[in-house]
Parts: C-alpha cells; sequence; structure tokens
DNA sequence: GTCTGTGAAAAGTTTCACAGCA
DNA sequence: TGCTGTGAAACTTTTCACAGAC
C-alpha cells in the first residue's frame, strides 16, 4: 500500500512533488466517503454551516476522529465557527470523487448478490451496477457469466464484486482478473489469492460473528452450552461502532 | 476492551492470574476460527499432521501470521515437524469453543437477511440461527417482530444481526438491547450507538466498495470520468486478502 | 536440516490534549 | 470564548528475522 515515497513515522506528507495529496489511509477513505454523504443530506436541508460536533454525530464518530480525518484534505474549516457545507463537500469530491459512473459488476446471484444489487450503499450512491452475473440464470435480470466480458468496457476502473459460494470464488477471481477487473470485494467465505497489483477487500462474515461470540460474556447460570472449553478470561464488552 | 490488566507496549501476557490465557486480539479470533475451519477438513480428510505453511496456505494466510496466531494458543506445535491436527484442534476449541450453538436472531427479512439466514459461514458453521425476524412476514419462515421476545431464551448469550434498511436499525438495535442482547452485528448502512457493554460489530459494504474506487488504478485513456477530482497520486493495488 | 515459537520492528489506526485562530 | 487543526501518544495488527527444539 505504501507509495514509496511516504516519510517513515508521523504522518504522510502534506502535500507531495507534483502538487497534490499524497494517499488516504484506508479507514479515512471509508470515512471520508460517509462525511460527503452526510453533507449531501445537509446541502439537501439548507444547512449551511456544521461543526465537526454536529457532523460527527451524524456520521456516528467521535469528534476528534472527524476532525482528524478532514484534516488529511487540508484545512477547510473556519475556528469557532465549523466548516461550510458547500465548501466542504466539494473539497471531499475533489479528493475522492462523487463515485457516480464507478461501474461495479456483482458475479453470484442467490441472495446475497441480490441483496447487494438492491442495497442501499450501493446503487443508491452513486455506484453504477453493470450487472448481476450467474452461471445459471433464475430470472431475467440475472444474465450469464458468458455477458460478463461484453459488459467489461472498462475492466480497470470497474469493481468486481464476489456474491458466489466460497468453492466458486477462486475461479470467478481469477476469471475477473484475467479480463483486467484489478478490484475485488470479495463477500465468499473464502479467502482469495490474486496477483499484487490487484486490490482485494473480504468482507467475512463468519469470522465477525466469531468474534463476536468468543467476547459474548459468559452468563454463569445459562442452561446453554458456552464457549466449549474451558473458562475464560473475557467478560468485558466492547463497542467498536 | 483492554483488562486493565494488560501489560503496556509488548505482547499481552502469556497466561493470566487465575492460570488460563488472556483475551485474543480480536483479528487473531478471526482467524483461529478459520484455522479450525480447515482442521476440521483436514481430520474429515483423514490427516494427521500439518506444517504451518501448508495450514496457513489452506486458510489462504501468511505462515508466519498463522504461526504468530498460533502462539497465543501456546505451544502446541513440534519443531521441524509440524502440528497435530486432531491436537490442536482441540486446542482450538478450547480456546474459542466451536460456535456450536451459538444463538444468533436475525432481524430484517429483505435479500440481506434471507441471504444470511442461508450462509454457508453461519448455519454451516454451528451457530444456531432461531429464527429470521421482519415487521412484515411475507413467507412462513420469516417471523413477526412480535415473536422476538418469545425467541430470546437466552438474550445476553444471543449474537443479533441487523439486516434492515438504514432507517430501522438503530430503532431495532435498541430493542434487541432493551430485550437483553449484548452482541450485534450491524449490516445497515448506518452506525449504531449503544451503551458500552454491548458489542457491536458493523459490516460496512458501502465504505469497503469507495475504498477499492478510491484505490482504482488511474488509466489516462479512459473514457469514463474518473475520480472526480484532479489528479492523484494513487496507482499501485494492494492484496488485502 | 527443518519447521516452530517469539521478541522486536514496522505499519496502520485511534485517541488525546492543547495550541492557535476567528 | 468556541471550535478547528494537529503533533504526540496509545493501541492494534502485521511482518520480520532468527533462536531453539526435534
Amino acid at each position: 500500500m505504501s507509495t514509496g515515497t511516504t516519510p517513515r513515522g508521523g504522518y504522510a506528507a502534506r502535500v507531495n512533488d507534483e502538487g497534490y495529496h499524497p494517499d488516504l489511509p484506508q479507514a479515512v477513505v471509508g470515512r471520508l466517503a460517509r462525511y460527503r454523504f452526510v453533507l449531501d443530506r445537509l446541502v439537501a436541508g439548507d444547512v449551511n454551516t456544521v461543526s465537526s460536533t454536529v457532523l460527527a454525530e451524524a456520521a456516528g464518530v467521535p469528534p476528534a476522529q472527524l476532525r482528524k480525518d478532514l484534516s488529511y484534505l487540508g484545512s477547510y474549516g473556519v475556528r469557532g465557527v465549523g466548516y461550510d457545507v458547500h465548501y466542504l463537500r466539494e473539497q471531499l469530491r475533489a479528493r475522492i470523487g462523487d463515485t457516480t459512473h464507478v461501474p461495479v459488476v456483482i458475479v453470484g446471484a442467490g441472495n446475497l448478490g441480490r441483496a447487494l444489487a438492491n442495497h442501499a450503499g450501493f446503487s443508491g450512491r452513486g455506484f453504477d451496477v453493470l450487472g448481476i452475473f450467474d452461471i445459471r440464470p433464475t430470472d431475467p435480470a440475472v444474465r450469464p457469466m458468458g455477458d460478463l466480458t461484453g459488459a467489461l468496457t472498462h475492466p480497470a476502473e470497474t469493481i468486481g464484486i464476489i456474491a458466489t459460494p466460497a468453492g466458486a470464488a477462486q475461479e470467478v477471481a481469477d476469471l475477473l482478473i484475467d479480463r483486467g477487473v484489478r478490484s475485488l470485494l470479495n463477500c465468499a467465505p473464502t479467502r482469495l489469492t490474486a496477483p499484487p497489483d490487484v486490490m482485494i477487500r473480504t468482507v467475512d462474515l463468519g469470522a465477525e460473528l466469531e468474534i463476536l461470540a468468543y467476547h459474548r460474556p459468559m452468563v454463569p447460570d445459562a442452561g446453554l452450552p458456552g464457549r466449549g472449553g474451558v473458562g475464560t478470561a473475557s467478560r468485558e464488552g466492547s463497542d467498536l461502532a
């Protein structure tokens, strides 16, 4: 992930040689997109100024984190006042884009694939779902795998979402990569291997559940089988939201 | 998350006062569950010994990470040889349990909720899906919200999965928390607030896509609108799997 | 020699405290 | 006084290198 030019320790340089900002940390990108989304709503509601507290509250993050995140963009707030909603939104767009027309293909038309196709966070947020593909299309909205190549007019720009069963995931990934796709979101319960120039993010729902299961508070009186093994130290919960 | 007894810097103490191991890092728990799953397959295939290389390959993680993860359990391998499959699986179960009969409720019966109900990583891995609930049940397998309280016989042990639209998510979370649920997996595209003794993990598919979109390679010739703003430094891909 | 176990370093992320400007 | 901007610290996670046991 590193550019090789990012200085060690401390933060990335504010502005690089070519006059624009260097890469943002991935976690920051994800949150900036959320802020942009919230700002869209504020614009629609004719709000002109927000403080970090209010914006952070609306986005569901701590105010300090919001300010830190925005500081990666530059200093666009006014001390003692807050942020100009339109201007900040503009700066966010200049930095992370607006994801309108980012092409996406979904492979696998089970419940998960269809859920993703309808997901509010996808088409509702500007992504352009080119199609949902399956080896065995069951309804007219689902296209056969053979159509995939034709649909990928700009494969290098396209994000592929893998929503197949675990057994087919690697094969589908290989196919997409062979067609030139360089960004994959893996929603199948398995891990994928790919060349280093392909970016893969995996959503591992099973792992999420396992983590929750491990950290459950142990209630001594429960009639249910507990963690299976001998006692465990864990007792406290934790809010990760 | 901290126990308050964990020493600063370096790793957590190997064994705590009461003779058992302290909490595992969350990321480690997720991967240990995967190793357990792989070991189950190896047992089924009558394999008796594995090296870290082979096990890591099967789990899709680097060998060094696997060894590091297993070292949190103790030293159960044999140098120069590898791990005894049965014994290692036993140790894993003793530490993280086998998740058999961990009760789970799913709220929201859209495509996503139904996808989760069928998810291979859930019922297939031992979780006990008590039911899928919705304010407006559309098929007999889906139960009305009114049934939720009755289904939650051991709420403190139960994991609640929120698969509703964003607008309903907080309300559902509040309801589950009020009924005693202390572990939530939030799959709705919004953030939740909850008391600190409630553990929430959020799967934010929109954020995942945004991160992929931001890091897409910029192809100069593309006829598509790119990132929206001026040029960006990012060029390299990266495998996060 | 081979493969595990692990301290240490590195990298990534979040939280804090407060300086600084309006 | 109020709220932003940010260096520094704290925390989490990953990677590395090699010591150590068989």
